[in-house]
DNA sequence: GATGAAAGCTGCTGTCC
DNA sequence: GGACAGCAGCTTTCATC
């Protein structure tokens, strides 16, 4: 990986629409090269996937909630439940596992308060042994990239 | 926003790199009509833009770390600057106003633990009135999307 | 070993029904 | 919403440095 796919990566993370030939410019290329280069890096899992990104305000899904969550349990069974759960709820758009004083993070997009109380309803009732669970709401997407500093 | 929309945007949401014939075949519609909801889509925002997204452990940014922050500052001229440091620091991925015991949450990708120590520095260089930064790095992505539920 | 030019062909975009 | 036509852009092959 040169600076050329770096270039190209850059260009890519921006706007996956860009034509072949819009990109090849960019980075000072013929479209040919630039096209196999591509290909390369989807190939090699680079790339891990292209998508769309929906406007959340605009489908009814703008609030964005942070739950902290403590369990008792630490087996790799209960992580196993716990993972299957979580998979299970759409409205969870992450959740990782951390170190530190709270053992999990979850990130929800609901379209309201009520929305946020079902969801919360669905995550106690379908998994056991959490000891805490606490939430905190955006009040303000300050910045949000899907972009890495290459 | 029919049903017809909301299958074009989970196909999209899910693979954006899809042509409008493998969408049209999909959702059960001739191609014309599928390009023609897809582009109001695209113009009516709903779509808010195609994005490549790159396997972090393939570029060497594999350690997600989580930062809360508290203030002593609420003005909106101190958020103006925040915001502005937060914005030049590229391997801040995201940033949360919150509701709650902390004011901000910073998502952040770097290679490594010295790698975060180096963001970390350039955030208290320059962001003043912070009176509490604390990090938990994150072990395992436990689930990861960026489809919201339609 | 990678780039550039050119050809074929798939699939996007616009008009008409 | 569907059918069709024109055309832009993707993908491949071949020659070149």
């Amino acid at each position: 990986m040169d600076q050329l796919d770096i270039k190209i990566l850059n260009a890519l993370q921006d706007d996956a629409s860009l034509s072949i030939q819009d990109i090849a410019n960019k980075v000072g290329l013929s479209s040919n090269p630039c096209w196999r280069r591509i290909k390369k890096l989807e190939d090699d899992g680079v790339i891990a996937k292209r998508v769309a990104l929906i406007d959340p305000n605009l489908v009814n899904l703008g609030v964005t909630v942070f739950v902290f969550l403590k369990t008792e349990n630490h087996s790799k069974s209960w992580l196993d439940m716990f993972s299957r759960s979580v998979a299970a709820i759409d409205e969870i758009v992450e959740c990782h596992r951390l170190s530190g004083a709270n053992d999990y993070l979850l990130k929800i997009q609901v379209s309201s308060i009520d929305h946020y109380d079902s969801v919360y309803k669905k995550l106690v009732e379908s998994v056991t042994g959490l000891t805490d669970v606490s939430s905190s709401f955006s009040m303000e997407k300050v910045k949000y990239s899907t972009s890495l500093k290459l």
